[in-house]
DNA sequence: AGGGAAGTTGACTATTTAACTCGGGATTGA
DNA sequence: TCAATCCCGAGTTAAATAGTCAACTTCCCT
């Protein structure tokens, strides 16, 4: 039940974006220094988030990367899929339509299947509900503007 | 996002064990059989889940499995954290007293720290609020006896 | 126009974890 | 006693994760 490095770092790296967001684009090797990152390995999962649109990137110098859209628009949910594929607590969820009621092909899975059904609704709820300007806003409360 | 296959199938053998409850003990094999599990794999399984109590062995020639304590009184977190640990999405919910607003050590962590102790909270309170009853009341319903 | 900062990319490797296996031992009921 | 059953530590295998390498492309700035 836990989230990969990949699918954590995005989520803090686009954080930093939304930090940054309306003042330029922000390199990735400051990002890689502030969050503690492999620049290397940042730079696979800014590859997959710029695919799927959630980032633009400006290359040459003084380039770097900035939000595709402001972060009141960019829920967590999103983030999420785009590096760790859909989010289903088990993968009996994986495959089908959308609607439910649908028979799962293994006798088995269906005993407990509404279960996971279940969790798996709250989770994207949540995720999809908390957007990077709420991120934003819940820190530069607390902490002011050191970052 | 995933539940491990040690939790998915821990559930499912409990689920298994909560149908048969007030039958006798139901022995392993017969429930790795009903769940495809391999019956060495269910047995480590079996061996954490009776150890923290949420089943009760019976050796020897007609023993088996039966739960700890009636289907009401059993959610699935509780199965899911004993085969599991601790449910958090990332570790630096980890290691801490239980009290919010703690600092993380890690600062980078603590700009998306709110979002998955969120997350964490809202999937602890569906496992929590799902016990082995309803699980078999659902099948139940829909499903007649046969299994 | 050319140097260098920055991004782009696929392939490669190491590490860790999950998933499962093995092999024997201990109990108990018929 | 025999067969069914639970008990348990150690070992193995396979897959995913996390991270590295090296070369390439693009494009700003002077």
């Amino acid at each position: 039940m836990k989230l990969t490095a990949k699918g954590e770092y995005a989520v803090r790296a686009m954080a930093r974006l939304a930090l940054h967001y309306q003042e330029g684009p922000l390199p990735l090797p400051e990002i890689a220094r502030k969050e503690k990152i492999s620049l290397q390995f940042l730079e696979q999962i800014f590859l997959i988030l710029r695919r799927s649109g959630l980032i633009t990137s400006m290359r040459g110098a003084h380039g770097g990367y900035i939000l595709g859209k402001p972060p009141d628009k960019i829920p967590i949910g999103d983030i999420v899929r785009a590096v760790e594929g859909p989010i289903a607590p088990v993968d009996c969820l994986l495959g089908e339509d959308d609607d439910d009621g649908q028979t799962c092909n293994q006798l088995d899975c269906c005993l407990t299947r509404g279960v996971w059904e279940k969790l798996r609704d709250r989770m994207q709820e949540v995720l999809d509900d908390i957007t990077l300007l709420d991120i934003i806003r819940a820190n530069k409360k607390n902490k002011g503007e050191e970052f």
